[in-house]
DNA sequence: CTGAAAGCGCTAACAT
DNA sequence: ATGTTAGCGCTTTCAG
């Protein structure tokens, strides 16, 4: 707990002015040899650190990027962060982190917050973008990069991943694989990413000719239980499907457990894959299949595109879709089971 | 994207000095009513917000908390941010969030940067508390929090888990149903968290009067993986033991996972029981046994020592240990197989 | 190459 | 009840 040193101090015990510390401080303007290794002396000694603050309202920008995020709860939003955080940390910026409970009144608060501390640029995540976040938006005096959303329509620039076609793409390798009966564990319906997933793998069954059964659909909460339960739903309605594909990594194991509890064989029966890649798609004795993407890459790109929409004087639109992998482990095998 | 205005400007709108606004604004000293009336209305025609800088130039303080951590990788972390984000949310403080890898350099690095940036106080995370981060952070002009480590020899206040007692108090479960050969699959060497486990585990057994066999103690990185390999490692080695105590969910996973691809069947041969409780417990069909303890808490309470920290003038020694609670589950039972 | 001085926008003590 | 003014600590012209 040492007292702090201004620059004046500095200058005092120099004998020079406060201008030729600045200018030292910064390497900013000439300054004769001899006095600058005078002061780079004094500087050194009395251990001054120029105050930001003062810094920064002079220069009217602050070094900080405002995140808002809709929750914290999970490993991959945390990642993200990590992704987001390496890329300030080269370009000497610093986060500003809120978590928003997803309300659009707390998103409001913080997107005003945010703007009361002058931050330079945001990155938002929220559940689902509406009319109002754009019109948050577009007040602002900085540019936002929204994550985790596909914000064409709104002209809002955005990183994502695309949902839709790794679904679709996933769905299609089961019927690749002879499979024509898959049900489908999904998300919270309110949830855009959740319903895109959805979508992908409905136009995957739509594009071969297979009819969408509404009775292989459920929507649960990502969670493992509720993978569970509505596996155990379907698996009550008593009809044949040769496979599942579940929103989550989550959702595919509690379906996983469930399909065992019940004797059916994975995968000889019921091919089993999971929208995700996460820790826990590694838990189970039986290699689950999934679709990999990086939330480190995801959070690394929006602020790799949130420091160049900063730099430059208009924020034109710009989108980044997050590349993907799909995985097909133990828990994913031909249809041989049952034979048409 | 409008221009910001400023209080100079909202005061000649209202022919009345700047000083007058500041109190309207703030609420600060007596205003006549009409006055209020008057200049509460220019401020919401002109969308006036002040400027923070400014405000915190001139108060000296700016409403920030710093936070370093090691690392955003699991959800345990981001739980932990988020419990610190609620704390600091109520109170009108917001979060300079950093992630260092875990260097003491870098942690340096950080420590100076928040301090450059004027935070009130600060969270601290780091995997080895050491004689280098006392110095620091006594150099430092504001508060100091450490979290996830028992800093009460340096005299640094602390929010923690009580690693070593949950370690010993789930090993003496084993032992009151009847286990005396437990293995034990440990983290990192060097990661203090993991030792203190390994320690509460030893003197479980010691207590117990049972001799610590160093062919039962394995060394590992966290990761299901690593829990594969040592719980392998050990069954090599061809010693019969009845339980496997590890360090974390993930490793004991691994265990689980090992023990029954080597027909061991588990618990009727070895309970498994793992000193965490994630998600990953919940992901084996066989309900893994473990400990509990809020990352949501620690973050929560971290939060809640920092501003008291930060509100009186000096900064007292403090410190918080959380509370867990012992999961025995499907994965853990009586010792019954192997007869003495 | 260096210094003086005018901001940056706000708070708070001091006048009136 | 309101205005004046002196900081807060730094950057940046503008002179010299």
């Amino acid at each position: 707990m040492r007292k702090d040193i201004n620059i004046s101090e500095v200058a005092k015990k120099a004998g020079v002015s406060i201008a030729t510390v600045s200018r030292v401080f910064n390497n900013s303007g000439p300054v004769k040899e001899s006095t600058r290794k005078a002061i780079q002396k004094i500087i050194e000694e009395t251990g001054y650190l120029p105050n930001v603050l003062a810094r920064e309202l002079a220069e009217k920008r602050t070094n900080l990027v405002g995140m808002i995020v809709h929750n914290l709860s999970g490993e991959g939003m945390s990642r993200a962060i990590e992704g987001v955080n390496r890329v300030l940390d080269s370009n000497s910026y610093s986060l500003l982190m809120t978590c928003s409970n997803g309300s659009l009144e707390s998103e409001r608060k913080h997107f005003e917050l945010l703007r009361l501390k002058r931050v330079d640029g945001i990155i938002f995540a929220t559940r689902s973008f509406k009319e109002e976040h754009k019109d948050m938006i577009e007040k602002l005096p900085v540019p936002v990069v929204v994550m985790l959303q596909n914000t064409e329509n709104a002209g809002v620039p955005f990183v994502a991943f695309a949902n839709t076609a790794f679904a679709k793409g996933a769905t299609q390798k089961l019927i690749e694989l002879g499979h024509r009966e898959v049900a489908f564990l999904g998300g919270p319906e309110d949830s855009v990413n959740a319903n895109e997933r959805k979508r992908g793998f409905i136009e995957a069954l739509e594009d071969a000719g297979i009819a969408v059964e509404e009775d292989f659909i459920c929507h649960g909460n990502y969670h493992i239980e509720s993978g569970y339960e509505q596996m155990k739903t379907i698996l009550k309605r008593k009809k044949i499907f040769t496979a599942v594909v579940a929103v989550n990594d989550g959702m595919a194991i509690g379906a996983l457990n469930c399909l065992q509890d019940h004797d059916v064989k994975v995968p000889e029966e019921v091919s089993v894959l999971g929208l995700d890649d996460t820790v826990l798609a590694k838990a189970s004795r039986l290699k689950l299949s999934g679709v990999h993407y990086s939330y480190n890459d995801l959070g690394f790109e929006a602020a790799q595109m949130l420091l160049k929409q900063m730099q430059s004087e208009v924020y034109d639109f710009e989108k980044k879709v997050l590349p993907y992998e799909i995985h097909l482990r133990e828990s994913v095998q031909a249809r041989t089971h049952y034979k048409n």
